[in-house]
DNA sequence: TTGAAAGCGCTAACAA
DNA sequence: TTGTTAGCGCTTTCAA
């Protein structure tokens, strides 16, 4: 712990106030005095204590980031940008991480609040209405990102509209059979997953439009198990899209692991666009989902709402097509 | 904010130290009025004011973690054990990212200590004189993992066991011609590059014991543009051995992109061990970094430092390899 | 079994 | 230009 205030005070042989104003740049004190105490203070070191300034105030600037994982790209993208838009502004990121456990969601938010945050930016995995009022009850801004909190400021990929380009697409090429592989829905009810749900109901539209199209929504757990019978039952080339790039990339190993070339015997599309797919010797398609700058809307949004400006209720970036060239 | 324990005395008519008392489970209070005081309190929602109480105790039960970023999944890793470790141990942890930069890291952990962290887990990017001497003054449980800094108990891997690992895997494999790439070393002497150069330096030991063998420390910015004058002016086929999976990947890319096959023109080896191999077609061959571990023994290390025993001043984790066939 | 009082280091309103 | 004073909510020591 650094020398006090009070500590100065008594070296100076003057008052805490009036140590204060020279530390704070305040108007009303000499040249002389200011330039005394600002010299011990340097020599010494001096800090203020956050913690005490911090229950004086209520106020701490600090924020709390409450993902998932680190490990999904999707994520850590997410909290790079928010990371980098609050230090830029001077305000410090508590970055949490829920594995997605409602319980432990729980204890992250009451751990934010013991430390005054002045602000939450969260994936829920929670969308229950019990959960949404508590929240509300904390009287704090909190904005919901790339998963939906009913009653809170949302920032997010535009899901529906990626899936619709991703059909869109497939459709263009000339394909007629395209299931969708979306392994979460089957936890639907019991947890958050508003994200996967607009994707999934993005393909179910597309096919509803478009009733010569064929496919079916694949949701099971066993989907990989799936896969041989699914290519070598169909009667013409199929097209697999995945909610994620990661099932997708399961699945393609499972293709090539069967012996079968995985660009030959369907075409694969993934959601998300992570990075790894360059490293792919044929880059499977893949809708892009923009983590960073969801990262930064929210954040901007947060921001917002931290001063007690009016914000969107929603704001919805759109999931471009990544295709098999990378463009 | 929730009530406090003052509100919670006016209410029940009894002291603040009675309350204490209540809360905290000490002796010396009737059942009644510890049950009546337990009521009021759970009833409003009673929290306890960290910051007040740590101001007041000059303890926190928090930690603080310093990676360069979240996108490794060396790192994502690292921070997930760490986390994990101290949330069962009712400890918080104030995730931070250096970006690799030493200012940057500066501002970090000054920003810890204003939070009066009870100890700092990092990955140094600077490991200056200076540097050591500031956190040094901290007078606070310091440990440094994956690259060491002069004077703090460390945790990271074997890299040099690990790099003679895999030089020994090709030299039994019949490879005579084994280059090592290893692109930061070009800014030895700027930033804090031990893990990397003490894997360098495994591979030159391995070369001074076999005279036989011929390879050269690539370092160079322009790696990516020589492989294809190595790969096509090499007599044998050769071994190219990379100080990180990820500068591996891109000369495989690189390979693949001039139309050659990766396995057939040389024999690659990554140092990392990243998931993501598996989900290429031919995985190629690395040596795993143990983060997870090492995560796990750093916190352990720490926490026995927060409470004053004695620790080991460096843990090496063995750094196995990875074949081809992932085993 | 219960309570009073001082202190942690800072903020902020008010006086001199 | 400078100082006094009363908090913020909790911990801790000492007294009743």
């Amino acid at each position: 712990m650094s020398i006090t205030a009070a500590e100065i005070a008594k070296m100076c042989n003057v008052s805490r106030t009036t140590v204060d104003r020279a530390l704070k740049n305040k108007p009303g004190i000499s040249e002389e005095t200011r330039a005394r105490i600002l010299g011990i203070a340097g020599r010494y070191g001096y800090r203020p204590n956050y913690l005490a300034s911090s229950l004086s105030t209520g106020r701490t600037r600090a924020v709390g980031i409450i993902v998932f994982d680190l490990y999904n790209q999707h994520f850590s993208a997410l909290v790079s940008a928010i990371e980098r838009y609050f230090t830029q502004a001077g305000i410090f990121s508590y970055i949490c991480i829920s594995r997605k456990d409602q319980a432990r969601e729980r204890n992250l938010i009451d751990s934010l609040i013991d430390r005054l945050v002045d602000g939450i930016l969260l994936v829920p995995i929670n969308n229950s209405a019990d959960f949404c009022a508590h929240l509300r009850g904390l009287n704090l801004p909190v904005v919901a990102m790339s998963n939906r909190l009913p009653g809170f400021p949302f920032v997010g990929g535009d899901n529906a509209a990626g899936a619709r380009t991703g059909m869109q697409n497939f459709y263009d090429l000339g394909y007629r059979t395209v299931h969708f592989v979306c392994p979460p829905l089957r936890r639907l009810g019991t947890e958050n997953l508003s994200a996967q749900s607009e994707r999934a109901d993005g393909y179910l539209q597309f096919m509803r439009e478009h009733p010569e199209m064929r496919g079916e929504l694949i949701s099971s757990a066993d989907y990989l198990d799936r896969i041989e019978s699914i290519l070598s039952d169909s009667p013409e080339k199929p097209g697999i899209f995945c909610s994620s790039d990661l099932f997708m990339l399961s699945i393609r190993k499972r293709i090539v692991d069967l012996g079968w070339d995985p660009s030959s015997c369907c075409r694969l599309m993934g959601f998300d666009g992570i990075e790894f797919l360059d490293q792919l010797s044929q880059r499977p398609a893949s809708i892009f989902y923009p983590a960073e700058a969801i990262g930064e809307a929210a954040a901007r949004t947060l921001d917002e709402m931290i001063h007690g400006r009016p914000v969107e209720q929603q704001r919805l970036l759109p999931c471009p097509l990544i295709a098999e060239n990378g463009r």
